[in-house]
RNA sequence: GCCGCCGUGGUGGAAUGGUAGACACGUUGGACUUAAAAUCCAAUGAGGGCAACUUCGUGACGGUUCGAAUCCGUCCGGCGGCACCA
């Protein structure tokens, strides 16, 4: 049953037609581009961006429908406000689905991202959504990753582009290369068969080295707080100190951040990959040690760390000594050790370490407490993992934790057994993928000169045509089959050299596309000064929460690393977006997620067949709080139809020269102030909701003056008309004209609301007793302590309620309660 | 496992320290209609009562407070992320 079909047999009026009139705004707005944004403008700027899609061959996902419909709301407002809004979109392309797509219809993934363009721009068009549309970027465009490239020799010229080895997911049977995503199980998604680590050459970037800036730098932003705590969390800045335990003629440092509990160390820890374990490790144990190694290739680093499931680990046979004690403790590696973190060693301190407990538990490991709280001894069973007061712990015993810290750090330095250390949770970012559908990676590899960049001049680095998408058996990517691609000469000495096959992750696209829009057509350079300077920084950015921790990390590392090379003019500010927010899926009915193989995805097309897109769009802004998931229920949508058309049958019931009641007078203003701070705060479903409650009143009266009583006033009407155009905009726009307006509604001023008139003269005063609800009076909203308690003792009910109780307290709320205490 | 978010009627949700359930869906009854649809009107958290009214109720348990859906603690459940999906 489709709910948005409707008869209307009101005699006078067309009913509302959504097609015809849709498709009318829509060709209006094609051709009359009411959104384009000015370079330069005496309004105020307001660049508002949302994450461009992924265009996948499934088309538009009601999803998207989202976070664009909002967006284009409060872009929709601000113009009304006086604003210069840039509101742009494009499209990030490069990717695995589409190369996999690719592979699988046997089509070049050049004309299936064409294809999918198309298609997500004319789904987008339908929707009303007033992007600006002369700015339109694509990653797989050469004209666009040319510059790509351009800034990837940018961090190489800076050194923070180098190459280093890193496992891949290898699968055995189909000899490739796969992504984690495409390891499902630790077994491959294609074939079934068993994934293992394998060591291979990687370009990395080195974002590590911006660490302690984009920490920092939070504090400047104004990011939803959970964004900042995601953010925070990830990059993990951890101040410590970095220890060596000496074993045999090498230094083996450890870091930690509870150098208070060095005395408890029993044991030191290895990364099963650690490259002193195959120098260490006595020959008895060597089969045991090289069968754990490879064990271990087959975990993924989120198995290795679940402590419940299962700790494991081997003693390699030798031991270390404990700088602080002189004590020797045996050395074990263990997968639970993670390599790229710290020194990719640990000193084991079972009493006040979960994990470390866990372990020495299953291995029988000294368990030896050394931090208590207060003066009470710790039970010796158990694991302490909270602060408190040194104990067994020489010279140091009484201190507290946070004390022995700072005394312990600066006696390692002055004994030189190591030194304090920042360490961060974050790490360098692999960035190249053994994949044809990506951006080239511009360097040359010379037998002479090493690793040479591409000369400038000669970007882009043109992504060639290729028989065969499918990654290669070797673990090169396709292109290395190329041999006119391969083979090039040296820009440097003109010798033989060989072009880098690798291409980059896909986040390399849209790790600065919010700067193309800037200038997307500028062939000289990735974007105008003067142009970044107007435009530069993002005022608001919003995205899914899925994007936290990778792309938005990411695309804020590469701004302030042009920003630091002077490429992004210093007058910028060093963070690219002042605000970001975040949206909520849109779910399936149930809860899940939509997905073709389930068989639950809504397609938008369909709703706005049946529906419009304005009904949609309101639908999609009613659903529920715009920054948590939402469940698709198609029956909603029936009731946003029933609001819109009670707006539209408004129109008839209007007429000048009303004097508007007070009260309603009052309601329009509410809901002006209602509907427009709602809109800041993202608080959409609010919004729709003081809209339709506006609209009921109305209908109401025009209800009454079918019975003799006055019309509904148009200026009323209008007003409502123009609060609803941001959300409605092809209804509103028609209606508009309906009222013989020339102009478009949105060339009208957003309107603002009297203070005088939101304010309440009279309001219901609750009387509590206990502070349960007992009655409530209609009092002057002013009304002083004296007088409300005078008032509520004379109520009936409080009076019943309040017999033979004594009263020892009152409180009150001015404007809101009053509350006896007996 | 770690980090973050969420948990309220039959359903989506509103209320973020002060009247729990706005708005909407659904359901039931009524009006209009030959009938249906659409539209309009009324009722709608649960229990008790003829009624006025009253008791209970925001995942569970405990705490703070005159007062807790809201703040704190523990637990349970769901969702997002965990670095090669985008």
């Amino acid at each position: 049953m489709d709910p948005c079909l409707r008869r209307d047999d009101r005699k006078n009026m067309q009913p509302y037609n959504h097609k015809q009139i849709e498709k009318k705004w829509q060709k209006k707005w094609e051709e009359e581009k009411p959104f384009k944004a000015e370079d330069f403008s005496d309004k105020e700027k307001f660049y508002c961006l949302v994450e461009f899609p992924y265009p996948s061959g499934d088309g538009l996902h009601v999803g998207h429908v989202r976070p664009y419909t909002a967006f284009d709301i409060i872009s929709r407002k601000r113009r009304m406000e006086g604003y210069n809004v840039l509101f742009p979109i494009g499209f990030d392309a490069f990717g695995l689905p589409t190369e996999n797509y690719a592979i699988k219809h046997k089509i070049s993934p050049v004309d299936a991202t064409k294809k999918n363009i198309a298609n997500f721009t004319k789904q987008m068009k339908s929707l009303g959504l007033s992007f600006d549309w002369d700015r339109v970027v694509n990653t797989t465009d050469s004209d666009y990753y040319k510059w790509t490239q351009w800034i990837f020799l940018q961090f190489f010229k800076n050194d923070l582009a180098y190459k280093t080895t890193m496992p891949i997911n290898w699968c055995l049977s189909c000899k490739i290369g796969l992504a984690n995503e495409e390891v499902v199980d630790g077994k491959c998604e294609r074939c079934g068969g068993e994934v293992e680590k394998r060591d291979k050459e990687q370009w990395m970037l080195r974002i590590t080295e911006y660490a302690d800036k984009l920490d920092k730098d939070l504090d400047k932003v104004d990011y939803s707080e959970r964004i900042k705590i995601q953010q925070k969390n990830w990059i993990g800045k951890s101040e410590g100190v970095e220890i060596n335990f000496n074993s045999e003629e090498y230094d083996i440092p450890v870091f930690t951040t509870r150098i208070d509990t060095i005395f408890g160390v029993t044991a030191m820890v290895l990364s099963p990959e650690h490259p002193l374990v195959m120098k260490l490790v006595n020959d008895d144990y060597l089969d045991e040690v090289k069968e754990y190694v490879e064990k271990c290739k087959k975990k993924t680093d989120i198995e290795r760390t679940i402590v419940e499931k299962e700790v494991t680990g081997v003693l390699i046979g030798a031991s270390a000594t404990n700088p602080m004690t002189g004590e020797k403790i045996p050395i074990w590696i263990a997968d639970y050790v993670l390599a790229q973190y710290g020194t990719g060693a640990v000193m084991m301190v079972p009493a006040h370490d979960e994990r470390d407990f866990v372990f020495a538990k299953k291995y029988g490991i000294d368990i030896k407490h050394v931090i208590a709280l207060s003066h009470q001894e710790a039970k010796l069973d158990d694991v302490y993992t909270d602060e408190g007061y040194l104990i067994n712990s020489g010279e140091f015993d009484g201190l507290t934790s946070q004390d022995a810290r700072i005394k312990l750090a600066d006696y390692v330095e002055m004994k030189e057994y190591g030194r304090k250390q920042v360490n961060f949770h974050l790490r360098d970012w692999v960035f190249s993928r053994q994949r044809y559908w990506g951006e080239p990676i511009p360097i040359i590899h010379c037998e002479e000169c090493g690793e040479v960049p591409v000369p400038e001049e000669d970007l882009p680095v043109l992504l060639p045509s290729v028989e065969h998408y499918e990654p290669t058996d070797t673990g090169e990517s396709p292109l290395a089959s190329i041999e006119s691609f391969v083979n090039v000469k040296c820009p440097k000495c003109g010798g033989d050299g060989k072009r880098e096959t690798d291409t980059m992750p896909n986040w390399a696209g849209s790790s600065w596309y919010f700067l193309r829009y800037i200038d997307s057509k500028n062939k000289e350079a990735f974007a105008d000064d003067k142009k970044l300077r107007y435009w530069v920084p993002v005022d608001w950015y919003n995205g899914g929460m899925e994007h936290t921790t990778l792309h938005l990390l990411y695309s804020r590392f590469w701004y302030k690393f042009l920003f630091d090379i002077g490429v992004i003019p210093k007058e910028c500010k060093s963070e690219p977006y002042k605000k970001r927010t975040s949206h909520g899926l849109i779910l399936a009915k149930g809860g899940e997620k939509m997905s073709k193989s389930k068989g639950n995805v809504v397609n938008p097309d369909e709703v706005i067949d049946d529906c419009g897109a304005d009904i949609f769009r309101i639908y999609e802004m009613f659903v529920g709080p715009f920054e948590q998931p939402a469940e698709w229920d198609t029956q909603g949508l029936g009731g946003c139809r029933r609001f819109v058309d009670k707006v539209w049958s408004l129109q008839e019931r209007i007429s000048e020269n009303v004097d508007t009641e007070k009260d309603v007078e009052k309601l329009l203003h509410k809901t002006i102030k209602k509907v427009g701070e709602d809109i800041e705060e993202l608080k959409f479903n609010t919004a729709v909701s003081a809209l339709m409650i506006l609209t009921n009143e109305l209908v109401k009266l025009a209800l009454d003056s079918d019975r003799g009583k006055e019309k509904v006033s148009e200026d009323v009407f209008k007003k409502l008309v123009i609060l609803l155009a941001p959300f409605a905009p092809h209804l509103a726009e028609e209606i508009w004209e309906n009222l013989d307006n020339k102009k478009s509604v949105f060339k009208e001023k957003w309107p603002e609301y009297d203070k005088e008139l939101v304010r309440d003269e009279k309001i219901d005063l609750i009387i509590q007793i206990n502070g349960k609800l007992r009655d409530t009076i209609k009092v002057s909203a002013d009304i002083s302590e004296e007088d409300a308690k005078e008032k509520a003792l004379s109520s009936e009910k409080i009076k019943k309620h309040l017999e033979k109780q004594e009263i020892k307290k009152v409180i009150f709320v001015k404007g809101k309660l009053i509350n006896f205490v007996v």
